[in-house]
DNA sequence: ATCCGTCTCATACTAAAGTACCAAAATGAC
DNA sequence: GTCATTTTGGTACTTTAGTATGAGACGGAT
């Protein structure tokens, strides 16, 4: 709310400073009208992009970018993570621990630490809760 | 590309109208510049947001809505589905059973048949090959 | 040096998940 | 009515998944 205000009054003020400039240049003679005019659209142009892009990319932050200060806010340690990306893939423990060279006990320790962390009962629940925290 | 041509054409041509229209005004009188360049920049600042969002709109279609022609392309019936979409939210056999007022050797069942279309070995797997098939 | 956290692995167990095979009831098409 | 498909459910079995517990190795912090 507080950027909204801001942004709107650097525009108007913007706004401002322009009418004097153009006021002053037809004054003096200095400058052509119509590059005072040509100026003022692109400037307006660029400020219209750059706001549009500014809220739409908020709009857009919820879905996608997974938000690594969210996995290290659940304690998860790097090797969890890494088992939690390849569960999301649909491996098995035994796929899991032969792709990263580990024991399928390894694999169920870590597996069951990411249960606890994510308080999921199932490692499908853990894909659903994960996804919902933007961690995948 | 033959939109973005037409748009940027009709861009410079309306910046040539408005050149002849302040450069009369300018003339006749009938105009105050302050007017004219608010009008501009105005207008300018509705184009520059009305290109941005087309862009980005663009952009955020591939992540599309789910694909209800694939689900029959691949065969899955209307119950199989229904617990597709179960399983992907984390639940097991038991909880999916009780929620659809099933047994859980029905989802046993449904399971199997789904694991069986989609060609999976795992639920875990089946949730990747259906999120990525935009059936999820 | 000691403590802490992570990572690793093992055994033993319980609980789900998944397969195979069968079969009855419901549904809709012909 | 007959036929094919879907839906439902069961038993028996194998395979994964997940829990509990313990323990050695290793690096960083105090």
């Amino acid at each position: 709310m507080k950027k909204t205000v801001i942004t709107f009054g650097l525009l108007i003020l913007s706004l401002l400073v322009l009418f004097q400039i153009s006021k002053y240049a037809f004054v003096s003679g200095d400058l052509k009208i119509e590059l005072v005019i040509a100026i003022v659209a692109i400037v307006f142009f660029i400020i219209g992009v750059y706001l549009n892009k500014r809220s739409l990319h908020q709009e857009r932050l919820p879905e996608r970018e997974i938000d690594l200060t969210k996995v290290k806010a659940l304690d998860l340690s790097d090797r969890e993570y890494e088992v939690l990306k390849e569960i999301s893939l649909g491996l098995s423990n035994k796929e899991i621990g032969d792709k990263l060279f580990l024991s399928e006990s390894t694999i169920k320790t870590h597996v069951s630490n990411i249960l606890l962390k994510l308080n999921a009962k199932r490692r499908t629940q853990a894909i659903q809760i994960a996804k919902e925290m933007h961690i995948l």
